[in-house]
DNA sequence: GCCAACGTTGGC
DNA sequence: GCCAACGTTGGC
């Protein structure tokens, strides 16, 4: 089972807006990194932790799974969208998104807080490069993080 | 609201 | 292709 972690500001887009929808496509990623592991790495059946951040308590707070292959993001083509970009255009899409559906709502979320307080890890792209939008949680990882998660 | 980190842009 | 300037992110 691989593991990622997203990004996303809960007044914008929360967990429970997830949970509501069940299924949803995951717009507005606009970074290079971000993009190229949607578009190679990033793969159906994979799990996905939901971060959510600039908000009170930055936190892990869900889980979900990846339920598509990269597709056009549509809001790039649109003007009155944020995340419009006028360099693009249907016949050559610069962003895409995959689909993701919701697993769960953890009753103990894990807050960043925590884990910068856990030495093990330090390692933890949530911690090395926070500001990916897209990140990469090793298994290892992924299980403690369930496993405080689930408590 | 501040500001450090860092990604992107654009001139050369 | 380098790198300075600029813009954005996001924790605090």
């Amino acid at each position: 089972m691989r593991y990622w972690l997203f990004k996303t500001e809960p007044d914008e887009y929360s967990v429970e807006d997830l949970r509501r929808e069940d299924v949803s496509p995951w717009e507005g990623i606009r970074n290079f990194q971000a993009r190229k592991r949607l578009s190679s790495e990033v793969k159906p059946g994979d799990r996905v932790f939901i971060y959510h951040s600039s908000c009170k308590t930055p936190a892990v707070v869900g889980l979900a799974e990846v339920v598509s292959g990269p597709e056009p993001d549509p809001t790039q083509f649109d003007p009155a969208s944020p995340y419009h970009d006028e360099k693009s255009n249907p016949a050559r899409p610069r962003w895409v998104l995959v689909r993701v559906r919701f697993l769960e709502t953890f009753s103990s979320p894990v807050t960043l807080k925590t884990i910068k307080s856990m030495p093990v890890f330090s390692d933890l792209e949530l911690v090395t490069r926070p500001r990916l939008s897209i990140q990469q949680v090793p298994t290892g990882h992924a299980e403690r993080i369930l496993a405080m998660a689930r408590a």
